[in-house]
DNA sequence: ACACGATATGAGAACGATATCATATTTGAA
DNA sequence: TTCAAATATGATATCGTTCTCATATCGTGT
């Protein structure tokens, strides 16, 4: 079916079917037979000629560390609903993690293809900013916070600043088990909090109780154990994700510790593993789903107006201890 | 840029080029000055005009229930790893486990837009057959088995079966929380393999004492309160999924039982969730990511090869007892 | 020397839509 | 009544590719 057919069947030129379909000047009449013509038929106009002409493609490029993550695919679910609220569909860039890749789609998306670019990100390079000035759709980063480019993140300094304190209550040799201050995000903010809550509390800060893991469970549990070699008197430790805190809680369980009576933990980012574990673990409770709407709702205006200037967009969060909030 | 001024600055005709990029015969000379012009400009063919023209949008519609979801983001993994490789791209739609969505999406794919479907199915209407019937381009339909269409899927009958087996090793008054039995492979083939290892070993069936819930841990908690309401004595329940038999146990270290000691739970799909939960959760290893790839394979096998045959996958499966593996 | 297949090239049509332009026809305000 | 604006329509060009076809050159076996 093409929109010649329909033209004939409806006895109108090809252009008046256009206008029909683009809410132009069309006579009842017409727009009837039209109407009639398409219904019968079943017709879609074919996108690919659409885009050709009109440049637009009503796509969206999504590229992303890795999907069978909670925190990303939760952003992935409130970005879905809104771009398919808004008529945009999604094409999605996976790309476990390997900066190569990042840059491949990166490069992949740059001069058509995709009407504007979702970028959910973890560590910048040069490469990647070179990429992203020279970029010609609109782009919105989500979970980093990156100069001049317009972004939506989670206030990591201050999240981990306060559940911080609140653990500083009881706590008095405090541990940090962190990800690389490369992820601005969840490594160099969620440190920096940490050691300003020390720093307010006036609790010394030792470096050697301040290792460096990755996002896993294992992770965790590893870490867990170095920590407690170094320093068997610790009584808190904070945790960069929650699958980090899980893993240190096995770890300690395993070594005999109770929590929180011994050991206290905490994570960052209220994830479902982290909410059945016993005793619960606290945690910070940020918005996932909700920055992949924002971020979403930011890039259908940038694509829309071209005058629209660039944002950046801090969300809040929530303390949650046992199950709920305490704070925000 | 277009392949005309590529043309243009190499001193070509653009059908040579259009052959230097396609594999087509290009003097040594001439094939020199093309690639030139094209690393100087950065060119990339437009992939909208080379769909008009050839039909073919390198472009797969993965249609499911919900992203952020363990089993269904574990799936997309596997299946972007492979679509990647060869060259596809992938056009995500995240229907929130709503017919009309799905119906609106397998009708939107239907005519150009795709070159073929991956659609992670949970429950089928006549609606959805008929739309798959009249279907243009390949689909492959995954984790559901539906007559005369290709389809990758778990062996949740024997897994039942096989689980529970183990179950009533010890146990002697079972109970079982499921989902509904229009969800073939999560509903009725894990009930009636539930059932069919009662009957192999003898012990009674209680229809009172199988209920049914939904896929959540608020769920398995709930359907947990009733049925110890119902049958106080009952010492192990099976689980539809691992996140309600997260739920379940909860419930039963609230009401004071001990577990596995008073009580065995047993569940389905060794998500991480049940992983970390103490004690660890009995439960069945479904290669999900496996069975992404597998089906995205299929897929383009009939995507590329006119006379590819439907075929039916049925993947294996493992029996996980406190974190290793016991069987396959 | 000839013929034929392989190699090499470009002109022009085609894919299916929208945009531009020219041209009617109908309104409505002065 | 008149004339400009609003409404209505179709012919034609155009978007950036690939495909078909016509044509030319080259090598090679007879």
């Amino acid at each position: 079916m093409t929109i010649n057919e329909i033209a004939e069947m409806a006895g109108v030129s090809r252009a008046t079917v256009s206008r029909y379909l683009n809410q132009g000047y069309v006579s009842q009449e017409k727009r009837e037979r039209i109407r009639e013509a398409i219904e019968k038929t079943g017709y879609q106009p074919s996108s690919q000629a659409q885009t050709l002409r009109t440049k637009k493609t009503k796509l969206v490029g999504v590229i992303l560390p890795k999907i069978s993550s909670d925190t990303v695919s939760r952003m992935v679910a409130g970005i879905s609903d809104v771009l398919s609220k808004r008529g945009y569909q999604l094409l999605l860039a996976n790309t476990n993690n390997d900066t190569e890749e990042e840059l491949k789609y990166l490069n992949l998306f740059k001069d058509n293809q995709v009407d504007g670019i979702l970028f959910i990100a973890t560590i910048f390079s040069p490469r990647h900013k070179k990429i992203l000035k020279e970029y010609r759709v609109p782009v919105v980063i989500l979970g980093q916070r990156l100069d001049g480019f317009s972004c939506v993140y989670q206030d990591d300094y201050h999240a981990a600043m306060q559940i911080t304190e609140r653990m500083l209550k009881s706590g008095r040799i405090p541990a940090y088990i962190g990800v690389t201050d490369r992820d601005e995000a969840a490594g160099l903010n969620r440190r920096k909090g940490f050691a300003a809550a020390l720093e307010a509390a006036g609790v010394p800060l030792r470096p050697e109780l301040m290792v460096e893991g990755d996002f896993s469970i294992e992770s965790g549990q590893e870490k867990m154990k170095e920590l407690l070699a170094i320093e068997p008197k610790l009584d808190c430790v904070f945790c960069a994700t929650d699958n980090v805190a899980v893993g240190a809680a096995a770890y300690l369980k395993e070594a005999g510790k109770s929590i929180p009576g011994d050991v206290q933990i905490v994570g960052t980012g209220d994830t479902p593993i982290g909410r059945y574990v016993t005793p619960r673990i606290t945690t910070v409770h940020f918005f996932y789903k909700t920055s992949g709407m924002e971020a979403a709702s930011m890039l259908i205006e940038q694509m829309e107006d071209d005058r629209a200037v660039t944002k950046e967009l801090k969300m809040g969060f929530e303390i949650m201890e046992n199950g709920s909030t305490i704070s925000g």
